[in-house]
DNA sequence: TGTAACCTAGTGGTCGGACCTCTTACCTTT
DNA sequence: AAAGGTAAGAGGTCCGACCACTAGGTTACA
């Protein structure tokens, strides 16, 4: 018989922490405000300690996922404004800098993303899509037209199979809101529309090549102002 | 007189975390082995008691400055081998499905940040990744290239004029770490090597495109065994 | 009747002291 | 020396108490 090093049981705290991760992204989309339970009630019902709950939960908020309020109580941050990264605006102070990497970025991410979906997303992941795709169609204004693209958006990372797409884009957060403003902005809701159309048509008919293409022209459409040239001669000895 | 709101004291783990540490970055390089006082021990000197230190502790852990061992004590994290975020792992439980996201996240990112350093990166920048190449090839053991080969992604990143790229790549954390592990095991110190000077070579000649490909190889070869298309006709219906 | 001040229940923040498990280093034995 | 045993001291967990804060209901006054 082999010898082998046993496992060593986990921490409580690191339990805890799994138990309220697992619940916190279980229907995390759902509700705008979500409370979870007091410590002194979460450790009787999970049989711990008020300071084993109290360190889980610290180190959750750490991370971004909940906001434990002195006096008032636990609060499940919304996925939308996590920020991966909380310190972007205090290092790119300027905001035509932050614009321009974050196009970039997106330029990156997200055509691959909608190649992958057109491999992976499941039927119930199509159907979303399409239902968000008709709430955009059927937006009365900009900003909700604003929202619809951004549900767009994400609900393909979500079809990507990707966790860590969803996850960076999270994390461009609000700077991710004022490029889509600009997109909506820029060339009006009923081009977006198309563009739309276009990348779910080849995300349905499982066309990956076309579905990255069509991502990376309306992605492109948001940041034609951005003038790359003027970055390329920058450094060009 | 003016009415300005007034600042509210801080709560006491956050003046504990901030001299903890300012204590660490004191002297960090300095030493290998540095250990803080036992947490009875800080307490007293704090004026705090053990609870607010050992939160204190727990969070500064979470950021990668400190290692908390059971029975042991407090270790001050050499630098080098601090990780970033550990969250992905609450999210993404097990371990395949990390890695096969992370590559897929890895292709994304780094071949648009090889060929954005391409065009954009400074001559001290282009010096600094020759200088880290350089290093690879003269490195001792599998350690020390493993090292040097994070440190070179992480300058081309630095390198392409994109700042996301790099906090995306860190927020990776010490997932990178294990797929660039993969990397070195699998196909080896020399082509590993190998396949830096293509790409580096590429940026030096300010070749956007090679350098793209260059990198996307590079990546591809530490993917190899992840069985992309067992995941394409999971859901092929 | 409206509004301002007050009160209170319930929340997280801090405390200290108890007992547990674990690691290390020293000591004893061989 | 090498093996095993032992004890000191580290962090891990628990408990119960009290403090500080917030929100919402209640009261008192205009």
């Amino acid at each position: 018989m082999n010898i082998t090093a046993l496992e060593r049981p986990a921490s409580l705290v690191d339990s805890v922490c799994q138990q309220l991760a697992k619940l916190i992204r279980g229907a995390d989309a759902e509700k705008k405000d979500r409370w979870l339970p007091g410590e002194r009630s979460l450790a009787e019902q999970l049989g711990v300690s008020r300071s084993v709950v109290r360190e889980a939960t610290k180190r959750l908020e750490q991370q971004g996922m909940l906001e434990v309020q002195h006096g008032n109580g636990i609060k499940v941050v919304d996925r939308l404004h996590r920020p991966l990264s909380d310190s972007l605006s205090l290092l790119i102070p300027d905001v035509a800098g932050r614009l321009r990497q974050l196009n970039e970025t997106r330029l990156s991410i997200e055509p691959d993303a909608a190649a992958r979906a057109a491999e992976r997303a499941t039927k119930a992941q199509l159907l979303e899509l399409r239902r968000i795709h008709s709430s955009l169609e059927e937006a009365p204004d900009n900003d909700n037209a604003i929202l619809c693209d951004l549900a767009f958006h994400h609900a393909i990372a979500d079809a990507s199979g990707n966790l860590i797409y969803r996850l960076v884009l999270d994390s461009l957060g609000e700077l991710g809101l004022a490029s889509r403003l600009r997109t909506i902005g820029r060339i009006g809701k009923a081009p977006a529309a198309a563009h739309h159309e276009a990348i779910l048509f080849a995300i349905e008919n499982r066309d990956p090549e076309t579905a990255r293409q069509a991502m990376r022209i309306h992605i492109l459409a948001a940041g034609e102002d951005m003038d790359l040239p003027a970055l390329r001669t920058r450094e060009a000895k």
